[in-house]
DNA sequence: TATAGTGTATTAAGTAAGTAATACACTATA
DNA sequence: TATAGTGTATTACTTACTTAATACACTATA
């Protein structure tokens, strides 16, 4: 498992976490049934506390992203498809969201903020 | 000059306070030259620490849409329409940004995000 | 059943952001 | 030039969030 925290980036350690793992399980590079890094040893990598990651943690599984066993590990969920949905869409509605508001505060047009949105899409695409 | 702040919604006042007025002089309900409430009116009115307010035109000083004249009170500046386009695009830019951003590191299409927000930018649209 | 390997509840320390109190500085004008 | 009306610099308080320390609980298995 491949991370990266950035220490001056003013981002909580907790939240890159967060953010990095889902982006792996939801493009399926961490598969279901999986085993994550535990938590002491990816506390150690990242020369964090592990308490740190178990709060990362904690939150994908209240995501239902990923399952504790005590006393043995954490695991990626199987999760349906259905859900994995529900999950993209709760998590892209907030920025949609506040695109959508913003823009009509602005007043910008629906067709002008969609060019936007394309320029930055290909922008980062390209970048990936 | 008619401001609403929610003080349970979490978001700084000082923030709300920002966005209301610069939504009023971006869509001309405050117009060039104006003077905005007192530092004190104000403040009073939304039962709030001056500074609080004043912090708030410090922020919209700084983007150039109001001008202080010390002893006297704060104005709408002059604001040129190119100049204005800067600070719309500039605002604009953080949220599409980070839709974007968020879109590819999900696994949304273009197609698919730009779906997600027509039906926003409607619904609230249709709200304003 | 002892042990080594899991995760975690609780508590405390550190940090940053927001808000407020106070005293001060600038301006117009009676 | 005294005064009443502007905004503000400085400082301190509060609060919430992030991170860390510690001791504890669960599980498999030698």
């Amino acid at each position: 498992m491949l991370l990266e925290i950035d220490h001056h980036s003013g981002v909580p350690i907790y939240r890159q976490v967060i953010r990095q793992i889902r982006q792996q399980i939801m493009t399926n590079g961490l598969k279901e049934s999986d085993q994550l890094e535990t938590v002491r040893d990816l506390a150690a990598k990242l020369k964090v506390n592990p308490m740190t990651i178990s709060k990362a943690y904690s939150f994908l599984e209240t995501e239902g992203l990923i399952e504790r066993r005590r006393g043995i590990g954490l695991f990626v969920a199987k999760v349906k498809k259905g859900h994995l949905d529900k999950i993209k869409a709760k998590l892209f509605d907030n920025v949609v969201n506040k695109a959508a508001i913003t823009a009509i505060q602005l007043g910008v047009s629906e067709d002008e903020a969609i060019e936007f949105f394309k320029r930055y899409y290909k922008e980062y695409k390209s970048k990936v």
